[in-house]
RNA sequence: GGAGGGAUAGCGAAGUGGCCAAACGCGGCAGACUGUAAAUCUGUUCCUUCGGGUUCGAUGGUUCAAAUCCAUCUCCCUCCA
């Protein structure tokens, strides 16, 4: 079974929008932020930790399954869901955010048949084209698949990314082509930086397509400013049907989250909440704070009193700000639950302005209070 | 009692006449992180009113110039009696 969008209610104000998204590993309200798990665990958490904090679907990835431990294993385990014990909906990356990244000469590795890579872990050659990540991902056995997509900083130039657009989709094309999983879905992805025209011919170009879910990538990478990465938004929402899930990919950071949410998107993901958490950093509604300043030495308060995460009902500030500097693995965990919990729960608390058409107050209220600093 | 080795910034440790306010590591302090090549990376760490000032166990000396050479002293380590 392919997933189902119901679309339930947008806010009167903006254009937010919450709904229902149904999949085979059950059902979530959108808009949601899915914590990202590249190998097959979102680091340092457990599956009943995740769904203690009302983690309702995560991210992995094709790339990195796909060198370790391989697809096949992953099949022969059963699928994704089996191998990592999580019952919950997965959605996988197509390894197309790896081109960007690793892909080190662009022009002559990434090619019209696919992308050069040289192999993170061992530095081996590797080849990876549309047809694979496809193949690779319907073995993997996720809910939501995404096209392999070139993804290309926002600060290339206009007739770079007007090749880059037109080749992804081609490689969607080609994808899509052969997918062959009945229980799983497949995304398209818009591109074209924070240009107008491009981003309004690669959202029209890829709904002809007809995917299950489109996703707008290509975002928050390089040096992109804020304003650009709305503008990227803005410039593609408006070609994007409205029973279908909107997925603002590798975007996670609590201002972005409401900017996204109010532009229209329905999913997020990022490494950034469980990165941070293993950096130090804890988000809070008066901002982010580094847990490893002295000023917490002895402050024996939670990172937030109103926060109803674990880490937060039962450790303090001094005790993490210990266990952080002592490189003590527990820091990580309880910083990474907390960080989790805290964009979960924001997302929560959209969900429930939007259906009272009160988005624009709650977000108000929040940046009054984040940026104050 | 005798013979040798050593004392360098918070700690460990380079440096043995000028390029030394002194490498490097640790520790400390701070910053970055957005579809995870990241439990990583960067900056900073004698004082300063940013002109400069005071440092390399202590004191005195040699020299244009000393952490580096000489003398004495203090403390530590090893071996011999």
């Amino acid at each position: 079974m392919k997933i189902k969008y119901d679309l339930k209610h947008v806010d009167k104000n903006t254009k937010a929008r919450f709904g229902i998204l149904h999949t085979n590993h059950g059902d979530f309200e959108t808009p949601i932020f899915m914590p990202v798990g590249t190998l097959a665990t979102v680091k340092t958490l457990s599956p009943e930790e995740l769904k203690e904090m009302g983690s309702a679907v995560i991210l992995s990835n094709t790339y990195h399954l796909w060198l370790r431990p391989g697809e096949d294993i992953v099949k022969k385990a059963g699928g994704l869901h089996k191998f990592m014990n999580y019952d919950g909906p997965i959605l996988t990356d197509s390894g197309g955010y790896q081109v960007f990244s690793l892909a080190k000469n662009k022009k002559k590795d990434i090619t019209e048949e696919g992308v050069h890579f040289k192999s993170h872990i061992d530095g081996r050659n590797l080849f990876l084209t549309p047809e694979l990540s496809i193949q690779i991902q319907n073995k993997l056995d996720s809910d939501i698949a995404m096209s392999f997509d070139e993804c290309p900083p926002a600060s290339a130039d206009h007739e770079y990314l007007k090749n880059s657009i037109e080749r992804t989709l081609r490689w969607a094309k080609r994808g899509k082509d052969v997918f062959n999983n009945e229980n799983q879905s497949l995304f398209g992805i818009v591109q074209g930086g924070p240009h107008e025209d491009l981003r309004k011919f690669s959202a029209i170009e890829t709904v002809k397509m007809d995917f299950d879910g489109y996703s707008i990538g290509g975002v928050a990478n390089d040096d992109e400013s804020k304003e650009d990465m709305y503008l990227a938004i803005d410039y593609s929402i408006p070609y994007l049907p409205e029973d279908k899930p909107r997925y603002l990919m590798g975007v996670g950071d609590p201002i972005d989250l409401f900017e996204g949410v109010e532009r229209g998107i329905d999913m997020f993901d990022c490494v950034h909440p469980t990165r941070l958490a293993r950096h130090g950093n804890a988000f809070t509604r008066n901002g982010k704070i580094n847990i490893r300043n002295e000023k917490f030495k002895e402050d024996f308060t939670p990172i937030e009193d109103t926060c109803d995460c674990y880490a937060c009902k039962h450790y303090t500030k001094a005790y993490i700000r210990h266990l952080i500097i002592s490189e003590e693995t527990f820091g990580a965990r309880l910083l990474s639950i907390h960080n989790l919990r805290f964009l979960i729960k924001l997302m929560e608390e959209m969900r429930v302005a939007i259906k009272e058409d009160r988005f624009l107050e709650l977000k108000e209220d929040f940046y009054s209070k984040y940026n104050k600093k």
